[in-house]
RNA sequence: GCCGAGGUAGCUCAGUUGGUAGAGCACUGGACUGAAAAUCCGGGUGUCGGCAGUUCGAGUCUGCCCCUUGGCA
């Protein structure tokens, strides 16, 4: 029996509803492993569980940060496992769904024990690729880190800039440090499903999701996180959207042009996430149709577990 | 019905003096270890409305037809 069951796939394909059925036939909790329903007050458009499915089965990770508080991939890895070690401690396995690759990469197979981020470091990078242009600090990465520039592409600032952090506060390369932290550090022990569903499918799903969520006041949710002042964040964000609809309530664009465009960029993060699990090895892909109920799942999903 | 404008990629359009077509968006493929719903990179997918004619060669010139659209009736 694995100690941890992992859920992931695209946005919309069920991950909430099958993890929730797996919590209550294996009488544990879920880890959401999801980078923006760890807020609070944006429940709505993150698609986060509802009252009635945290009632089945506890949550963590959800709706428990204030949006202007920053959360890290790193910082989850540390408490997703902390959760999980206490789940198995008493003898339950834990359930992670959620759609951010990165988190679930954290908790998997953890993150090297580097430095977090340093937000003066990051400052001053920037603004000398403001100045000096993006190329000027790959080049930087090029003759400190070669191996890692090779990897990342010259107009990626963020992971140049990135990288460059750990550099200065570590003195290590990138790279370096990665590669250790795989050599000394296995990944944990689980059972990883993913959900797959054919593409119109799944788009379909999509659009239908986003308009529900319009039916169930996503833009009030909207407004009221900009009237508490969190516009700019939510612009910085660019969360998918609330920056769409951010622009709608300033009047930038029209509320069909919004709708349109979050159902859009939606379908473009779905293709980014399958591109990001496509080459986990790992995961168990089980094909998905609209006739088969998340209980159902759930049952071929214990069974696959051996539990 | 008459006069004008136009039919080229899924959409909006470009296309010199005739040499079998290209931009943006859409779509799609990929990368990615502390901002990741973020960030970055690659890919042109086509009966050029139809049929004939001129020509070595027609998206391009000519004729007829079909369709869309503006104006006048």
């Amino acid at each position: 029996m694995k100690p941890i069951i992992a859920v992931v796939g695209p946005t919309a394909s069920g991950k909430t509803a099958l993890a929730v059925a797996l919590a209550e036939r294996l009488k544990t909790e879920i880890i959401s492993a999801d980078s923006m329903q760890v807020y609070r007050g944006m429940a709505i458009g993150t698609g986060a569980p509802t009252p009635e499915e945290q009632a089945r089965a506890r949550h963590h990770f959800v709706g428990m940060l204030d949006p202007f508080e920053q959360f890290t991939a790193g910082t989850f890895g540390r408490q997703a496992r902390v959760a999980a070690a206490m789940l198995n401690a008493s003898g339950k396995p834990a359930i992670v769904a959620g759609g951010s690759g990165l988190y679930v990469r954290a908790f998997i197979d953890g993150l090297f024990p580097g430095p977090g981020k340093d937000e003066s470091i990051r400052a001053r990078l920037h603004a000398e690729a403001e100045f000096a242009g993006a190329a000027a600090l790959y080049e930087r990465l090029q003759a400190v880190d070669p191996a890692y520039a090779e990897i990342i592409l010259p107009g990626d600032l963020r992971r140049i800039v990135r990288a460059l952090e750990v550099f200065e506060i570590t003195g290590q390369p990138f790279s370096k440090l990665h590669q250790e932290h795989r050599e000394a550090e296995p990944p944990l022990d689980a059972l990883l499903v993913g959900l797959d569903w054919p593409r119109d499918k799944l788009y379909a799903r999509i659009d239908a999701r986003v308009d529900a969520m319009l039916e169930a006041g996503f833009i009030d949710e909207v407004r009221l996180l900009m009237e508490q002042g969190y516009t700019e964040r939510l612009m910085q964000l660019r969360t998918l959207g609330y920056r769409e609809f951010a622009a709608h309530l300033l009047g930038r664009q029209t509320y069909e042009e919004a709708r349109a465009a979050m159902q859009q960029n939606t379908r473009r993060y779905a293709k980014r996430q399958l591109t990001w699990w496509r080459g986990d090895s790992r995961i168990h892909w089980l094909p998905q149709s609209a006739d088969t109920t998340p209980e159902q799942r759930a049952d071929s999903i214990v069974a696959l577990a051996g539990m």
